[in-house]
DNA sequence: TTTTACCAGTGATATAAGTCACTGTATCAG
DNA sequence: CTGATACAGTGACTTATATCACTGGTAAAA
């Protein structure tokens, strides 16, 4: 009953019956920082909730292109892993522990059985589409409508509300990639922002001052 | 009766008892073209399922860009008047019939009974989802990755897809809108297209020959 | 018929972003 | 200590797209 009881503990809305049930079906596991959770074009048995830790789900193209599309945070599920129940589809999409985590895998049958019988299941399933739904339109809002330097503050922003740190440990680089953009254009409208007196640059951080 | 058979016709996989109970609970609508049956930052109470017509789907924000997201088909439902379930969120979006349509509107309180009660129904809300996201991100995707040339041609695919027909009638001016960009740079690129032999411009519709 | 409104074509120019080439500077492995 | 490597800063240039200003044509309204 500990896995039960920590389920509980970063799922509160979830009734005992069904923590219970989810100790005798569904996995834990202990996932590294840096793991490759999901590649592009995988084919997806089970879908995912994190206990802990942080993994972030992304987009990609054949051509080296990738795009980032929002973290799962502990108490947060897969909205997509959910929709690739039919496991037809090799949608684009990958997704990378980036601290070390703790992850619930729940097979695909098991969740579609639950949904009748679990109240606060379907609850909590319709919850993770709506908010990632919602989630998803607004990246595609600031892709479509907004310039670079304010995907970059939105990103940064975005980043500072997951993380809980005003401190974001990350290179240029690898905002330019999750941007779709490049690590020089990144650099400049850094630069700005910090003569702005928005952020501060260190070496491999960024320090968010005032957004 | 009669209601209920029509559809059956347009729904196949709704079982007997569903449809009779949407006879009782749900409303009929007939809606001229050009109706805007959303508005963004609207209240919503009842979920859409199109019977006949077409429903454009679109993203709007405060500045009057605008941006495609979706056509909803007969046999089509509206997922995101689903999530909007909890009826808090103002999310952009906005809903105009582009054809004559007939709607069906089921109350957000039944949607949700009825996921119990009706197997048909949950796999049609469940897919409805599912497919609703696939195309989210195709089109992420085409505003990420792509130039506008290529999404230009996205675009007058999948609107030849959807109506079946080769004959787009639309003017550049739309299409820009919905793409969120200029008239004149739709029309150089259109231009370049029919140079190619892809496409032929007619005044008031575009035939699409070759794509 | 005349007028008005809307659609489409096009050159000139402006701007945001991407690309190339190079520099400096920390950090780490040998 | 010495290369090697990855991060970061920057000027010069290219390219895609947006914007401006104007033209002409068609169709419907007056």
């Amino acid at each position: 009953m500990v896995f039960a009881e920590s389920i509980q503990k970063k799922f509160p809305g979830f009734e005992a019956a069904l923590t219970e049930q989810m100790e005798l079906d569904a996995k834990f596991r202990q996932i590294p920082a840096g793991t490759e959770l999901m590649r592009p074009g995988q084919f997806i048995r089970s879908t995912m909730l994190v206990l802990d830790g942080l993994v972030k789900v992304y987009r990609e193209d054949g051509e080296g292109n990738e795009f980032f599309m929002y973290y799962l945070k502990p108490g947060d599920g897969c909205a997509l892993s959910m929709t690739c129940m039919v496991g037809q589809e090799t949608s684009n999409i990958a997704a990378k522990t980036v601290q070390d985590s703790e992850i619930i895998m729940v097979p695909l049958e098991k969740m579609d059985a639950w949904m009748n019988q679990y109240k606060s299941w379907y609850h909590f399933v319709v919850k993770t589409y709506r908010d990632r739904f919602e989630e998803l339109l607004q990246t595609l809002d600031s892709v479509a409508f907004r310039n670079m330097d304010e995907r970059l503050e939105f990103y940064l922003k975005r980043h500072y509300k997951t993380l809980g740190s005003k401190i974001i440990p990350i290179t240029h680089q690898e905002i330019a990639q999750e941007l779709n953009s490049s690590r020089e254009v990144i650099s400049r409208l850094l630069k700005k922002m910090a003569e702005r007196g928005k952020v501060k640059l260190n070496r491999y951080n960024i320090e968010i001052l005032d957004l």
